[in-house]
DNA sequence: TAGTGTGAATGGATTCACAGCC
DNA sequence: GGCTGTGAATCCATTCACACTA
């Protein structure tokens, strides 16, 4: 890993790129091109090639690369080459669906807990997954201390939002994952994520909107 | 609206700006500067008024932004000053809990049915919708038609993504929001918004990762 | 021939600097 | 004094062109 600061849409593709390689994985594809690549992501095959060279030389020229060897690489780059402990707040609609999607795990981040502001959840099991309870939002700090905690997920309202962002930020982890319809405001060194269901379907709209 | 093709960026952040604006709106404030946003949203209030030129003048010299006006032209550009009829395909976890959510309806988008390949599944109510009832992939060609659909969700496993789109997109849809980790292959014409949980939650791997 | 890796050129978005208006 | 709108300058990602290797 090179000490230059690589550029954020690099990082972006990075993920996507995983992605195929493992789709090609388990379809017994063992060597692949940038060419191929770019061609079912859509992106062209210099773009690949330059945001890998980023991290080395990873490739055989005339052949191509090894699927294997770059899903090992690409991971690494991640950090995803190990198992991240993560935590989610807000056990309404959309945290529980979250709590219970598999993808999260076959990615390497296990969910550890889920908590909510409300009471009458607390205590409550989650359908769907091995064993996890609703915990009270008073029990973050611990959580994030015993299980080494550095990435959250925020699935609450809007208005709950900012302050469960500082209460995670203040009990030390270090990268939120928001799905509140909102902007916020922590510490600039800790990582934001953000998913606004409802900004997806604007963008859509807009460019159907266009056309007649 | 200007005839000149406006950066994809733009387009992203607009959303933003509606999405602030409605807060804002919320809390009395009728007038507001371009730095304001622009702190509110950690821009540059330089951005933020070439964004909205691309449109218009929208400000005053002086004074800066009417709120209310603003909202209002925000969101005719992006097209959901009307109502959009949206149609959802897959019945899971995650599907189930993007039918009841109410940030949709707000934003107008209002999901008009509900689909799922799984005949056990067909027929069932859906929980937290005003009487949606689950059904049948067939179904999907003629609710199209009905009800006028651009916009379909696609919230089915990795392996079914690519049949289903296929099946919207040659049924008329224009639009396809997908939650599936797969790049989907359609007609250049379809617009696609791509949301992957796992690549999420790997972007924050990443930024952390990478700090001590 | 097929393919990677990379400096140089290009193109497009962001920021600067400032004119113009309240 | 405060703030918008916008050409000019800058910055940064993408693409081009090609040397190089299997």
């Amino acid at each position: 890993m090179k000490p230059t600061s690589i550029p954020d849409p690099t990082v972006r593709r990075l993920s996507l790129y995983l992605r195929e390689l493992e789709t090609l994985w388990r379809s017994d594809h063992r060597t692949v091109s940038s060419r191929k690549l770019a061609q079912a992501l859509k992106l062209t095959a210099t773009q690949i090639r330059k945001d890998l060279a980023y991290f080395g030389q990873f490739g055989q020229r005339g052949i191509g690369y090894d699927v294997g060897e770059l899903i090992t690489k690409i991971r690494h780059i991640l950090g995803t080459d190990r198992t991240w402990n993560v935590l989610l707040v807000g056990a309404g609609n959309l945290g529980t669906a979250l709590s219970a999607y598999r993808g999260f795990a076959k990615k390497g981040f296990r969910l550890v807990a889920v908590f909510d502001a409300d009471p009458g959840k607390v205590g409550r099991p989650i359908a769907g997954t091995d064993d996890l309870t609703i915990r009270s939002i008073d029990d973050i700090p611990a959580m994030v201390r015993e299980h080494d905690i550095r990435l959250a997920i925020v699935a609450v309202p809007q208005e709950a939002a900012q302050t469960v962002a500082e209460v995670l930020v203040s009990a030390g982890v270090r990268g939120l994952l928001n799905f509140a319809p909102v902007s916020l405001d922590v510490d600039a060194a800790v990582a934001i994520s953000s998913v606004d269901l409802a900004v997806q379907l604007e963008q859509l709209s807009f460019q159907v909107g266009s056309q007649p």
